[in-house]
Parts: C-alpha cells; sequence; structure tokens
RNA sequence: GGUGCCAUAGCUCAGUUGGUAGAGCAAAGGACUGAAAAUCCUUGUGUCACUGGUUCGAUUCCCGUUGGCACCA
C-alpha cells in the first residue's frame, strides 16, 4: 500500500522547507495543496517552490493552470488520486494549507456534477437585486433537507445548494452524502504551528522577500493581462483615500485574482491603494488569512503538531510511520 | 495674532432636541463538501480631550485650557 506524508500549518510557517527534506528523506515527490500555487502567472506572490527547490524534488501542482482556469477542490482530489495511482513511487508527500484541498484528498468529496455557469451568474443577479429571501424559499420547496442545514445568511451556500438543484432537476442535499471515502493509501498528518507573533513576523518578512523577488513585476503583468476588466469591477471603488480608510472592495472575477498579495497589487495599478497601504494589506490579509487556516486544522485530531524547528522529531517520526508497513 | 470648525472604541466616524452611547473596519473566537487565499456567524464600558459653571442630572449647553484643521491678517 502506498503512503501519503501530509504536512499542513498557516501561511508563512515553513512547509515548504521541511517538506522538501520529509521528501527527499523518503523519496518521495511533492503533492502541493496550495489553491494558488497551482497558477504559473504568480509564483511569487503564492511563495511557490523555486525551479531551484524543484529541481531537488520533483513537485506537482505547481504552476500547472492558467489564472483564467476554473478549479476546485474536487477536481483537486481526482488530480492527486490520478498522480498516485500512475506513479511508480510508493510514497508521497501532500503539503499545503488550501484546508479544503487536503480534506478533500485525505477524506474525499461526494461526487456531484458540476453546476450550470449561467444558472449561477442568474441567481447571483438575482441575490443583488432582491436579497436571499426568494432563493431561500424556492430552496425550501426544491430541497427542504439542505434548507434545513443550510447556513442561511450565507448568499454562497444558498446559490450553490439552489444552482445544484436546477442543474440537476435533483435535490442538492441527495448528492451530499458527508461519508469518508476509502483510501488505496495510508496517511500521515503532521501540522506545523508557531507562536502567534512569530508567525506574523515571518509574513512580515516574507513580503518584503516577494518583493525583492519581484513581485511588483509579476503583478503588474497579471495587471496588463485584465486592465480592462479590472477598471470595469471597480469602478465604483474610491480612488487614494485616507491612508486608514477602509471602504468595501468586490470580489474579483476569475476568482484567481483575489489571490492575497496579487489582489492587493493590482488595486495600487489602478490607483485604488498607495503603495505603502498595499504591502500594508498584504501582509495583514495573510495574518487574517493564516488565523482561518489555524482554526480550520485545530479541529482535525489526526493532525501531529510541531513547531518547523523539530525536525529531528518529525523525520523520527516519518521513518516509523513508514517502517510499520501495517 | 483674529475668526470659525473639530476633539466620542485600536482606526474612520455616527449620535445623544440634557437622562453616561453605536456603525464599519481592526482584534478575539467560531462555522465550513465544486469560488475555500472564498463565504458566513458570535463578541462593543469607551475617564464621549482637560478644567470650571448652569442643572436634580452634562459626553451633550456656557466660560476657560490644551491639541488639530481651515480661513483672514
Amino acid at each position: 500500500m502506498k503512503n501519503l506524508v501530509v504536512i499542513v500549518g498557516p501561511t508563512g510557517v515553513g512547509k515548504t522547507e521541511l517538506s522538501l527534506r520529509v521528501a527527499e528523506r523518503c523519496g518521495a515527490p511533492i503533492l502541493s495543496a496550495d489553491s494558488r500555487q497551482i497558477y504559473k502567472e504568480i509564483p511569487i506572490c503564492s511563495a511557490a517552490a523555486t525551479a531551484q527547490q524543484q529541481s531537488r524534488v520533483p513537485h506537482f501542482f505547481v504552476g500547472n493552470h492558467a489564472l483564467e482556469d476554473a478549479y476546485s477542490a474536487a477536481q483537486f482530489e481526482a488530480d492527486v488520486l490520478d498522480v498516485m495511482q500512475h506513479s511508480e513511487c510508493s510514497n508521497f508527500v501532500l503539503c499545503g494549507g488550501s484546508m479544503m484541498y487536503v480534506d478533500a484528498v485525505c477524506k474525499g468529496i461526494d461526487d456531484m456534477p458540476q453546476a450550470n455557469p449561467e444558472i449561477r451568474s442568474r441567481l447571483k443577479a438575482q441575490v443583488d437585486a432582491e436579497g436571499l429571501a426568494p432563493l431561500l424559499k424556492q430552496l425550501a420547496e426544491l430541497d427542504p433537507l439542505y434548507f434545513a442545514q443550510v447556513d442561511k445568511q450565507n448568499p454562497q451556500r444558498v446559490v450553490h445548494g439552489l444552482e445544484m438543484c436546477l442543474t440537476t432537476g435533483r435535490p442538492f442535499s441527495s448528492f451530499r452524502t458527508g461519508q469518508s471515502k476509502q483510501r488505496p493509501f495510508r496517511i500521515l498528518k503532521i501540522g506545523l504551528t508557531r507562536p502567534r507573533e512569530e508567525l506574523y513576523a515571518r509574513i512580515e518578512q516574507r513580503v518584503d522577500e516577494m518583493v525583492q523577488q519581484g513581485l511588483c513585476e509579476e503583478a503588474q503583468q497579471v495587471f496588463q493581462q485584465y486592465e480592462f476588466t479590472l477598471r470595469e469591477q471597480l469602478k465604483d471603488v474610491v480612488r487614494n483615500p485616507g491612508p486608514t480608510q477602509a471602504q468595501p472592495i468586490p470580489n474579483l472575477v476569475p476568482p484567481s485574482l483575489n489571490t492575497v498579495g496579487l489582489k492587493e497589487m493590482l488595486l495600487y495599478f489602478e490607483g485604488i491603494y498607495s503603495w505603502d497601504r498595499a504591502i500594508e494589506r498584504i501582509v495583514h490579509n495573510s495574518c487574517i488569512y493564516s488565523k482561518k487556516q489555524i482554526t480550520w486544522f485545530k479541529r482535525d485530531d489526526s493532525i501531529h503538531w510541531y513547531h518547523p524547528s523539530e525536525e529531528a522529531e518529525i523525520l523520527t517520526l516519518v521513518d516509523r510511520f513508514l517502517c510499520c508497513t501495517t
């Protein structure tokens, strides 16, 4: 049976370096479980493994998609299983901070068809115009079971439930078994963590490094590619507000443009943020994101937690896991 | 120097026709099955700048002080 060593943790904690050591130790390729490193246009802002790091260990799912591509946790699950099945390797390292991607690989995600994009945009327009109430009413009729469970204040969830009903002609809840899938491989989960202040200091430092590596140039390329649509999407946002003025920033399309580090730079090029403001927002939004990751991973009690400096202990744990082939 | 305006939560600001106050953002915590770096939920005591006065009662009105902004010299 094949082995999967999973390395998770908040952004900036030090997963990449550890994953290389573990992968080298057990002769495994690295499967990146990062919903942003898949985009080939943004290796710097997503802190993807560098060419040099990738020359040490083969990587999958880094820079294998364009920003324009729609991708999902379910697609990731299928892609990872496919790679593992067709590889001659028996050991793999799955490393990344995209919580749902990791869970999709380890526990599986229910099989269901893709929602019709036209139905989705129609429903979203309806939410903007009339609020959630009409959709909730319709959902209650088409799928009372899901209606009872859904977060009725969360437009994304309500829209998704309803779009699935309308796309398939079946209640959304009929696809949702919620059961974990059996996996043809063994799993060891390692979580990396640091004290909050230590993590935030590292994030701040890493943003500086990104800038030195060419974050600005990388984002500028993307900005040029999407200049027209960005201008349209951001036309209602006030340019150059006061340094501490907060204003709502719309979610961008395609979704990949909302990546922390990229989005703030795009807002800088659009004249909405000053340079200092953009950098400050990148650091801050990264910290907020890291906290959400911590919250998600905390409730998974199959994770073995370590500080990144405890590399020896981690390698011992991995060795023991690979030895006992039960 | 003169005149006017402003001073309220970590930040930006509402508000109280006089009965000690509330939004957004932040922060802390949480949820999470095809957008997940997404989306959503919960949590608000702060000498209402300082001093004095009027008043049963002042953060609110009045005098002064300090700091900031604007205009006029």
